[in-house]
RNA sequence: GGGGGCGUAGCUCAGUUGGUUAGAGCGCCGGCCUGUCACGCCGGAGGUCGCGGGUUCGAGUCCCGUCGCUCCCGCCA
């Protein structure tokens, strides 16, 4: 610990600070009861509390009253003690214990709240059922892995707030209570009792305020703020989550990279994970797509995407030539020597389906000497020399597994991706330790949606546009959707979006162009989102920023295979909250107040 | 909304082809124990096999339904 506690009647130091120095000192420690060793004569106990654990000895011969009342301590009862601080005999010192060169002599005990025995061990770190945890998170907060996740995520936030500090930016607070603008994800709605039949919103993120505080000259702003959205939940998504919200005045896209490089680079650094120092590298979305199947490729390790279409270009195959002749792709992976049987091979066909694809092609290369070139369900289709141009096309040598997936090149892409990131967990593909962050950049600005016969924006309706050649889309580019690219960033860190952000329109012909090319009214663009509108007419700067996602960032530093792992009190996957039981019903009383009634 | 996995003692788990009284380790309770540190030794208690229904002479085990947790798809501008 930093600083001593104000010594008071029950410490005057943290058990985790005693060590030989104090030898022959008296000391006072408060905490709770980690374990117990009673001997009949000597007992010994394990006293913990966050600073770490000391071990006090309860002696019969030199006090009497405090002995006898020691052997009623049971885990986890709380209690004082005095006595003094001994150096332990060379014999009987335990280096496995921060303190275990010394132990404390109890002169005096009190016990100051009994505890029933735990639902589950607080003293080991063994798996323990999540929902029994999160119906007793006092409890399991008290546990090692939480006590250190939640210390590394105050460091992280501090480090972040230490960054920006220097920076020149300031923390502001936007409002939770806000008004519904159902763009991308569900709202969380709250009735509103001064007006019946109304509703606020929880925010889905600080956006539009983020850019309203830009108009009204904060230059540099941000906000570690919770944001709500009310979609089903994922291992690294909750309806509730945390992000490092910030926005700047007058910047272009290198600006936010540097400043978010500066910030992230300074957590990485104190939080000791082994990623290269900033700047980081860049990658186009169209190559990551290409390359790993990915917005957020994993880069760690090969079985990167290849295309096969010239290979197959004159193929009489009908899964391949009907691809092609619809505007597809015929695409594959080098997976390379695996022993996979058939079932391994059908788990893999299901997952392929799973991402969309109407099946999977797998194919083993062979000793063309000895054997048929390949071994494959498809090979009868195919003629020896399509054989001999996909394997040349995939790099190929006799042994290698080929999977390849023909269809249209977003899920040819999407498919090919999730198996390259099965085949790595499968085979432990991704070398310990190793560490990868990286930019994803040049987003396309507009996808198609034929079945809405609409344009819709792929990052949000804010993010400024730019054409082809990477310059400022005006409002007159935007006659041609399909060309423009975004002036969006993602940050990726093994495989895993931990953020981002994009310049914005400051221009309000160009955000009303946008609005009108998704579908969106003036009337309706003025309704949801006029008051953005109208402040983009007095005066907007320039601006951008981005968001990053604390709870994603501090599970990864930890090593947590869930964000659940790293937030005090997280909702479980189904929404719900173990611990308080939310949601639930509300009495007739409340309901009538807010003018609702229910089906 | 869909798919996979899990649900047996307080905890973590085992439970064979459907067959006697459902087990283990830890924890808990009692006793003994003055140098342990995952203390040790002896003894003991503890079960709605998630819940409901069905098949069967017989169900923890098979079938149907349902609930909860979890991983994934959809969804997440």
């Amino acid at each position: 610990m930093n600083r001593a506690p104000r010594a008071n009647t029950y410490r005057d130091t943290w058990v985790g600070d005693l060590d030989v120095r104090r030898a022959g000192s008296l000391a006072r420690v408060s905490g709770w009861v980690h374990r117990r060793r009673d001997h009949g004569g000597l007992i010994f106990i394990d006293l913990r509390e966050r600073s770490g654990i000391v071990q006090l000895v309860f002696n019969p011969e030199t006090a009497p009253e405090a002995h006898a009342e020691a052997h009623k301590l049971r885990s986890e009862d709380v209690i004082t003690v005095s006595g003094t601080v001994a150096k332990r005999a060379p014999e009987n010192v335990n280096p496995n214990l921060p303190t275990g060169e010394i132990e404390l002599v109890v002169s005096s005990l009190e016990i100051l709240a009994d505890a029933d025995t735990p639902p589950f061990p607080i003293d080991e770190e063994g798996p323990v059922d999540e929902n029994l945890r999160l119906r007793h998170r006092s409890l399991d907060l008290r546990r090692t892995p939480m006590q250190e996740a939640l210390a590394l995520r105050h460091q992280v936030i501090r480090t972040i707030r230490g960054v920006l500090d220097e920076r020149d930016f300031l923390e502001v607070e936007t409002p939770f209570l806000t008004r519904s603008t159902p763009e991308g994800a569900r709202d969380f709605l709250v009735p509103a009792r001064i007006a019946p039949g109304s509703f606020y919103a929880l925010p889905q993120s600080p956006q539009l305020f983020k850019q309203l505080l830009m108009i009204g000259g904060m230059e540099r702003y941000y906000q570690v703020v919770r944001c709500f959205r009310d979609e089903d939940a994922r291992a690294d998504r909750l309806p509730e989550f945390t992000q490092l919200d910030l926005e700047m005045g007058f910047v272009e896209e290198e600006d936010v990279l540097e400043t978010t490089e500066a910030v992230m680079g300074e957590v990485f650094r104190q939080a000791g994970f082994d990623v290269p120092a900033p700047p980081w590298p860049r990658m186009t979305h169209a190559e990551a797509m290409g390359r790993f199947g990915s917005d957020r490729p994993d880069t760690r390790f090969g079985l990167e995407l290849l295309d096969l279409g010239a290979a197959v270009a004159h193929t009489e195959f009908k899964v391949f030539s009907g691809a092609l002749a619809s505007g597809g792709v015929v695409r594959g992976i080098n997976a390379g020597r695996r022993e996979l049987a058939r079932s391994d091979l059908d788990s893999l066909t299901e997952l392929a389906k799973q991402y969309g694809a109407k099946g999977l092609v797998w194919a083993f290369v062979q000793d063309e000497a000895v054997q048929e070139p390949w071994r494959s369900p498809i090979a009868k289709f195919l003629t020896p020399a399509e054989i001999a141009a996909i394997t040349g096309a995939l790099d190929a040598q006799p042994g290698d597994l080929l999977l390849i997936v023909a269809d249209q090149a977003t899920v040819a892409n999407q498919v090919l991706g999730a198996l390259r990131l099965e085949l790595a967990r499968r085979f432990d593909l991704v070398p310990e330790g190793s560490h990868d962050v990286r930019w994803v950049i040049e987003f396309p600005m507009f996808t198609y949606r034929p079945e809405e016969g609409r344009w819709d924006a792929e990052h949000h309706p804010f993010t400024a546009p730019a054409t082809a050649a990477g310059k400022p889309a005006t409002a007159a580019d935007l006659d041609d959707p399909a060309s423009l690219l975004s002036r969006s960033y993602d940050l990726v860190l093994d495989g895993n979006e931990i953020g981002g952000g994009s310049i914005r329109n400051h221009r309000s012909d160009v955000q009303s162009r946008i609005f009108e090319l998704i579908g969106i009214d003036e009337q309706e663009a003025q309704a949801r989102f006029g008051f953005l509108l109208d402040a983009l007419r007095y005066g907007a700067p320039p601006h951008g920023g981005i968001a990053l996602g604390i709870d994603r960032i501090i599970a990864l530093l930890a090593g947590r295979d869930n964000i659940r792992e790293v937030i005090a009190f997280p909702k479980s996957t189904s929404g719900a909250d173990p611990l308080t039981g939310a949601p639930a019903p509300v009495d007739d009383i409340q309901l009538r107040e807010l003018g609702l009634r229910l089906r």
